[in-house]
DNA sequence: GCAAAAGTGTTGTCCTTACACCCATGC
DNA sequence: GCATGGGTGTAAGGACAACACTTTTGC
């Protein structure tokens, strides 16, 4: 209570004041967590590496990284994506903090938390050898510490943000069908979605381009290739949703 | 990249090496900073404080602390809030985080922010002895450091958080009328709503429940009041939006 | 010619919007 | 009785869901 009235107290303080008390003891570790989804085989993935720790070497872990103190917190995730898939310029978004006091067993360690989306095919991953490989959101079972909550929040952002914002391009390659496109939004949103509305949904969006390629190697009727129009998306997107819940 | 290369090796680490990693000078000074909206005279506010710093001191901030270092995010942000406000039970929601380098002339300071709405006809404040005050958010001007990024950053997030979750509620008296309903959404949406869509579009959602009351002292036909059943919200709320950007 | 998926249109329903009149109360 | 906002209904347009047949290609 003492320390309540200090703090609500109207002194006046210098910033050297403030300084020593940012420099004070009252300091945390603070670490960025990213959970890296892929699409491949039409199956939602994401990116785990097989912790480096002894007690826990066959629990599978997000990528993460300490903060560094003269790094932004957006730096950090870049970075963190940059060692471990070897890209830049991954869609990268922060989504949450997770900050209770027991989440780590190395002490207390506050996790910013990172979601990016990568294209599986135009980056395949050269660095097998780190126990770093693409697991099928399905199958995830238990994960390192707090890792697995971590993971859950950031699918059901995924499931709502796809369904607000074009990210779901950032997960295929440049040119894709319609059916992959729908494939994605399946594999994602868990649920069947009707052919022919889904594609009058996206035309009459009019953010798709037609490249005037087919596909390749299918054994049936090759299907129309498309390209997102990020310009289209801008010029045209919804400015507001209307009150529903 | 010495260090990248350590970062990256496969070495097994101990829960011993872990715990000193963590207690390293990696270590940052973390924050929450707290964005309280309330709703006054038909017009949407902010609470906020003079800034304790004697440098700055013609500049109001949001409401925020360090973090202790053994004490969980949201309970941090509810013990400003107590301590600011004097009250529990605020309706809270961690936001964003922020944690650019130069965000803090005190130096390393990353701030997780938390958004609160409370309503000011229950909880008059107390406490305006400490410079603490609500602003319209209309005419907010500059506030310290990057606080009125976050507030703006704030003021979005709650613009489409209200069109999709009932928070609104938390802004009002427990009995309302439609018309101060429809004056919130105004405030917050900054836009004229159709009064007789507005009605028609609660009704149906079917989250309101007549209390049998009327308006009191209003020179004109009173209105009927009513509650937010928070039962009915919860059986009857919306699962899936569909596709729509 | 057959298997497999591409491509296309229509209809009914529901939701949203726009809009105008009578009603209850305070003064 | 008049001013003020409360309360209600309807019609048109747009979005969404459900649904079936023809087309193109590989084999």
């Amino acid at each position: 209570m003492a320390n309540t009235k200090t703090n609500l107290s109207n002194s006046v303080k210098t910033l050297k004041g403030l300084q020593s008390e940012v420099q004070s003891i009252n300091r945390i570790a603070l670490s960025v967590d990213c959970v890296i989804f892929g699409f491949d085989e039409n199956k939602l993935k994401v990116l785990l590496i097989r912790s480096d720790l002894k007690k826990y070497q066959n629990t599978f872990s997000l990528l993460g990284d300490l903060v560094k103190p003269e790094e932004d917190l957006d730096t950090s995730a870049y970075r963190i994506l940059k060692q471990r898939t070897g890209l830049n310029d991954l869609y990268l978004e922060q989504v949450h903090t997770f900050g209770e006091v027991g989440r780590h067993p190395g002490g207390r360690v506050v996790t910013v938390v990172y979601c990016s989306l990568v294209n599986v095919q135009h980056h395949r991953l050269k660095t097998l050898d780190h126990d770093l490989h693409w697991h099928e959101i399905d199958s995830l079972k238990e994960l390192l510490f707090d890792h697995k909550k971590i993971f859950d929040h950031c699918y059901v952002w995924l499931q709502k943000r796809v369904q607000e914002h074009p990210l779901g391009f950032s997960l295929l390659p440049n040119k894709f069908s319609l059916r992959e496109l729908q494939n994605l939004y399946e594999a994602i949103l868990h649920k069947k979605l009707d052919r022919r509305n889904f594609r009058k949904k996206f035309f009459s969006m009019d953010v798709l381009v037609d490249i005037g390629e087919d596909e390749q190697n299918v054994p049936h009727r090759p299907g129309k290739l498309y390209k997102f129009d990020y310009e289209k998306y801008e010029k045209n997107k919804k400015k507001w949703q209307g009150i529903d819940f």
